[in-house]
DNA sequence: TACTTTGTCTATCGGTTTAGTCATGAAAGG
DNA sequence: CCTTTCATGACTAAACCGATAGACAAAGTA
């Protein structure tokens, strides 16, 4: 799990829109400049959110982005694995991200390796947004 | 810290070497059949992991490689910094690869990130190729 | 000496990912 | 109708990844 600035920046977001008032809509712009993200790449990154329901949209005048649930019932390990898949450090031990890799014949390495990727999980999946905002 | 797999060949040809006769040189080719690994890359790697002090290298006739120190004394941990950097998710939060990043202001998120920084650290320091092999 | 076996070193390559930018369009409101 | 805002897709420059190729150096064996 090594964190892109593209999921580094969707917390910084939602972290943002989290302490806003709720149900107002905050346009991106001043989600960028307030976090100091690039203005037209926070775009991208907010549209995979709204897809993923994580964020409302309303266009036009007073327009803008705003949560689309409580920030308790949004998990930061749902908005890592959308924008950088696997939590665990190789996918031979991903349970969402399973794939083969050369490592998956060594039975002490997988279970080293998936000690490690529990404890990241269980970390992540247990803290929710209002937890860090 | 997600593992490429220059580090999982790392660790595969470590392993192998591990159980061989002590100070018996193991070519090449050899570990590369023995655990499935292209021979021409598991070469540079094999050449890092000796500048890096963990071979020893012999050329010619019954020439190869061979650990340069008991497998109880080479540490996880060392061998996936030498091909991947940082163990941490993000590397405002790493000691020996430390780098800003976006998240960097929000307190929360690097004591989260500290926290799963410092069991995959302690896990994998704590590790050696002696309890793998 | 010549040959073979092995490591050493550097370069290159195609593909993918990353971190963005750019340009255009579509809705909504004033 | 004009401005504001989201929506979408195309594009790009650089880095990284996994791997291959080829030339060279040393060491032993015949």
């Amino acid at each position: 799990m090594k964190l892109t600035s593209k999921s580094e920046y969707a917390l910084l977001a939602l972290i943002y829109l989290a302490r806003c008032k709720t149900d107002s809509f905050v346009p991106v712009h001043e989600i960028a400049s307030a976090q100091g993200i690039p203005p037209k790449f926070l775009e991208q990154i907010l549209l995979i959110l709204k897809r993923a329901k994580y964020l409302r949209s309303l266009r036009g005048q007073a327009g803008g982005y705003s949560l689309a649930k409580p920030a308790e019932q949004i998990h930061l390990a749902e908005i890592i694995r959308l924008f950088d898949g696997a939590l665990a450090p190789t996918e031979s031990v991903s349970s969402y991200f399973y794939e083969s890799t050369p490592i998956e014949k060594e039975q002490s390495l997988l279970a080293l390796f998936r000690d490690i990727r529990d404890y990241i999980s269980i970390k992540l999946e247990s803290t929710t947004l209002a937890d860090v905002s």
